[in-house]
DNA sequence: TTGACAAGACCGTCCAGACGGTACAGTAAA
DNA sequence: TTTACTGTACCGTCTGGACGGTCTTGTCAA
């Protein structure tokens, strides 16, 4: 069956993200994660029997990560609107030093086509927040400037410092909060 | 008879753009690019000794586009905030379908270090638009979710539809907008 | 006008190395 | 015995790059 021992599998994903962050995505070879992940080239090829698959996995991962992360947010945040909690979401992961998915870069350069599951989720989750948004306008703001703040991250660029940031996030959260309360009750100025 | 002239720095380049939109980030091999440009390995590594001069020429190419856009965009539309002169013109850029510059990926994938130029040119763009512009938070939302939009345009993301692009661009043309009345009526200089 | 010649632009071929992947014998625990 | 590997040897392919040769153009003296 699946997942008995399935130590290694995680190890030698963990392993991959390494290798691409510290070593750069375009040295993500078998031989690299293998001896990262202190597992032989044998014992890699037995989890993955391709590089493809590899790929596949990190992809599978990153995307099972995100969901997870995003349900236990919600049900914490209960009382936000879920635009709100998207923001602070994805605010809280771009605050970790590490560009965390940098294995991307890898999986593009090995086949674009690996970034198709990326895409429908988030095509996904963006139409779940348009069915959970009042405002259009707010909505499409947050979630751009969010998937902007994802951009940097990625690209480990540092424009914004620590108080843009935070001053960003609450601009976000003051625009996605105002169309709740325009919802709510039509009572502002 | 052929062009010897420097014509064929520009071929190459466009061909390497072309190669890696259409082939993958990962097929942008010399031969590649050589044949699509109509030129032998010989003549292109004639005109870039290596691989890496390849990429740093692209990456040149491309900054020096981007910035002779902007200056030719801040005359035609003096009249307007520089703030929105921007966003206009990521909008436009991004509404093209067709050159995303989707060998980033190869460039990053060869080495990190090729995106510390388009790094710095980000960051003094963003200095400069900070100088100019007087409400920070409306910038840092529009500027983020300008990057928000090439990220997307540069992954081949069509999570947004037109009319959705069009709207955000509304939207946030309205926010730039508005910190430049704050400005025009508050403090006159 | 012509011929010689140097420099520039480009071609075609070859090569060492890295890579993904295969095959297979061995091993230690469950 | 099966599972889950390890370790090594090996193969075919692709890649960046080096190299020497070839064609074109500009220059200048005679």
């Amino acid at each position: 069956m699946r997942a008995q021992r399935p130590n290694s599998r995680e190890k030698i994903l963990a392993a991959a993200a390494d290798v691409a962050r510290e070593s750069g995505p375009g040295s993500l070879s078998l031989d690299a994660v293998a001896s990262r992940a202190g597992v032989s080239k044998g014992g890699l090829l037995y989890n993955f029997p391709t590089k493809a698959k590899l790929m596949q996995g990190l992809v599978e991962g990153y995307l099972r990560d995100f969901e997870q992360a995003l349900e236990t947010a919600s049900s914490n945040d209960n009382d936000k609107n879920p635009l709100a909690v998207y923001i602070r979401l994805s605010a809280d992961d771009c605050e970790e030093k590490r560009p965390s998915a940098s294995w991307i870069f890898s999986a593009i350069a090995e086949d674009p086509d690996f970034m198709t599951p990326i895409k429908t989720f988030r095509r996904q989750l963006f139409e779940r927040l348009k069915g959970e948004t009042s405002d259009l306008k707010s909505l499409l703001v947050c979630y751009l400037a969010i998937e902007g703040l994802r951009s940097m991250n990625l690209f480990d660029s540092d424009v914004l410092s620590k108080d843009e940031r935070e001053l960003l996030v609450a601009s976000l959260l003051e625009i996605a909060g105002s169309s709740d309360a325009e919802q709510a009750s039509a009572t502002q100025s």
